[in-house]
DNA sequence: GACGACATACCAACCGGTCGGTACTTTTTG
DNA sequence: CAAAAAGTACCGACCGGTTGGTATGTCGTC
């Protein structure tokens, strides 16, 4: 009978979603469990029936940011280069492009929510630690092929190296928040690809992050 | 009679140590008035008659913050090398070296507040992006002259590298409270030293990162 | 005696969480 | 096979404690 099957949402998924966004904007503290039912349309009860309390709330949408994500950057399209220093550049600029729109739109839920739990709610910890590292481990083995096959006798470190760019990436969210611009965050993204083509070794091949760089110092250069 | 004029702490000093350290280690949301007066050991009156509001006393943390690090990085020992990639090399191992003991005792204070205030509190969010971009307006000048001296002419912007030693260092603490791990902190700003180096092409001169890599990789082969 | 620097007492709003109840579905059983 | 029992999903009033904030009083100092 119901021709859209997705139209049918229960009132666990609405609060997950409505708490992806809300925490990812206000902070988990900050948003309170009406907060969370008034956004997702449904009442207190709902939400202590699907939730033993808030901090379980926060640890399934912890869990819940991971299969989200990991689903869009497993369809994503930088896996297709045949190098493997070709698809992490390929994946920069992907997250790159995710830099449009508002703020709470494309930062991370779990980079925002650990700074505030990391110290009073193990659980919540925990899962986001889960979240970060569990997408930079999708890294691991395309960085352990460039450092094989472009630095072989280097000191250099797949997992540290994976886990850099989570870093870097985290870190350039905060400075979009903090300035209101999220070309900083851009820019930042930008520094992490030239690290990677720099400790590779190949000669740049003017990727869009250097060409957008040089037009912006033209514009500003007027 | 007060041999040390140090001990003499007004209210509002007392307030603003205690919001140093319990924003860092619960973020400003899951701070309360009450356990600020706590830990500093004052009365609400005496908060309230200090700062109007509770966003006006995470303005003046943040503020209270800028002096603090500023005179620590005043009087940093990093300043020395004649050289300025050698200074900027000195002022990463220094940012490295803070990293000890507790995370709510070396990580930063503007970079947690930010993260909950962007949206709802533009006061902070302003007083905190004044914090990290003043602190890399320090770098700026030692960083220009690297591009000047080593990388001529390449497309680098002193200010957006500055900025980005600052996204590292955040993203850095992240990893950290996320893992409960400061090693991975550590990690990530040997990463930012090498990305200097290649920058400004100097061969390797072994830095202490490179050996306590190396001994942990011996370590871990076992 | 005015004023800054606190202390005490208090408040309304809001917080996370509980509880009794309802409507609907699934499972058990005579 | 149908009635009964049990379970699931959800509702919304309610609770005690906590929240940021206020009003008023006290005390030492210029």
């Amino acid at each position: 009978m119901n021709a859209s099957p997705t139209i049918k949402r229960d009132a666990r998924s609405k609060i997950l979603d409505a708490a992806l966004h809300l925490i990812r904007a206000q902070g988990f503290a900050a948003t309170s469990v009406d907060d969370l039912c008034k956004q997702a349309g449904v009442t207190k009860g709902a939400f202590f029936h699907h939730f033993k309390s808030k901090d379980e709330l926060g640890v399934a949408a912890a869990n819940y940011w991971s299969e989200v994500t990991s689903a869009l950057f497993r369809s994503a399209p930088y896996h297709a280069p045949k190098d493997p220093l070709a698809r992490i550049l390929a994946y920069l600029d992907f997250r790159k492009g995710l830099i449009v729109g508002d703020l709470p739109d494309f930062t991370c839920l779990v980079g925002t929510m650990v700074q505030e739990t990391y110290d009073s709610a193990p659980a919540i910890r925990d899962a986001c630690y889960a979240s970060i590292s569990g997408h930079a481990q999708t890294l691991e083995a395309d960085i352990e092929a460039c450092i094989h096959k472009y630095a072989a006798n280097s000191e250099l470190n797949a997992p540290s190296l994976a886990l850099h760019t989570q870093a870097v990436i985290q870190g350039a969210f905060i400075l979009a928040k903090a300035s209101g611009r999220s070309q900083l965050a851009a820019d930042s993204i930008d520094h992490l690809r030239r690290y990677f083509e720099l400790l590779f070794a190949k000669p740049r091949t003017a990727p869009a992050a250097v060409k957008q760089e040089r037009a912006r110092r033209v514009k500003r250069s007027h």
